[in-house]
DNA sequence: CTTATTTAAGATAATTTTGTCCGAATAGCA
DNA sequence: TGCTATTCGGACAAAATTATCTTAAATAAG
């Protein structure tokens, strides 16, 4: 469904977001042992992230990763995923032909018109807050 | 959402389906040309799908690949994607965690329930005939 | 029974994705 | 200023996926 990076992505906001809304600035080290994921290509994500406006980085001794609370309402999974592994998972085609829309569809393009719109509108209708404080209250988990 | 592979296998079913309707036994190369795909992989991935039991091959002069007529209303995308692909795409974690279930839930799965169980419907109940024969009148397209 | 045609199967190669390493840049602090 | 913690950014490496090539095996037809 998603990149690894994407889940990766995903994953790394959630956590970012979570502590940010508790004032807390979370290092590249925190967080990829939080969400189990590569450090190294763990930065790499965060650093197209920071370029997508998405979050916010601070190099040097205290510096870490962050995201205003102010914002963590109106970023939703959609803008994470665009970011990442842009936006093929709803407006390509199941089959991978280059045009495929209603007036030439592929054999299944009807068959998704449905699902990848319930995606789209999933993914762009859940914010950062409502998925990080699931995790707030131990209701669910970035791990395992 | 699919691998290439996949698509290429779901693709290639549709056009021997029709074909076997009409009760034509399809070389290999005919049928990479019909869906743009590369030859000797898509041989792999018909090999696989002949060895899932999915569709027929002949070898030798005038052989090629064919479905048991009778069979091609039984056989649904679910089987040719599990052939392929296994079967993550509805099973498995949108996040990429090994455990996650009701009880310990990824942050997105419960937003995933509904959409995994749809194209899960979907993919179990959409057979191969049916496919096969919208590219039959002309309403739908394998390449492009 | 020989030849031509076609799939089977495995080795190899190219590309993409995933992951690592290291020096540079930045910022806090003594 | 100089030291240290941290992200930045690019080069590099490993693994997975996609694609090609070559030889073998099967089989229909002459």
């Amino acid at each position: 469904m998603f990149s690894k990076a994407c889940e990766y992505g995903i994953k790394a906001s959630t956590y970012i977001a979570l502590q940010s809304l508790e004032m807390n600035r979370v290092s590249l080290k925190e967080i990829a042992s939080e969400i189990n994921s590569p450090i190294a290509f763990t930065a790499k994500i965060l650093h197209k992230l920071a370029k997508n406006d998405i979050l916010e980085s601070v190099k040097g001794p205290y510096g870490g990763f962050q995201i205003k609370k102010e914002r963590i309402d109106s970023i939703k999974l959609a803008h994470i995923v665009a970011a990442i592994d842009g936006d093929d998972i709803y407006n390509g085609c199941a089959l991978g032909l280059d045009e495929c829309n209603a007036l030439q569809p592929c054999p299944l393009h009807e068959k998704f018109v449905g699902i990848r719109s319930d995606l789209k509108k999933m993914l762009e209708n859940t914010s950062l807050y409502e998925v990080a404080t699931g995790l707030e209250v131990g209701l669910t988990f970035l791990k395992r």
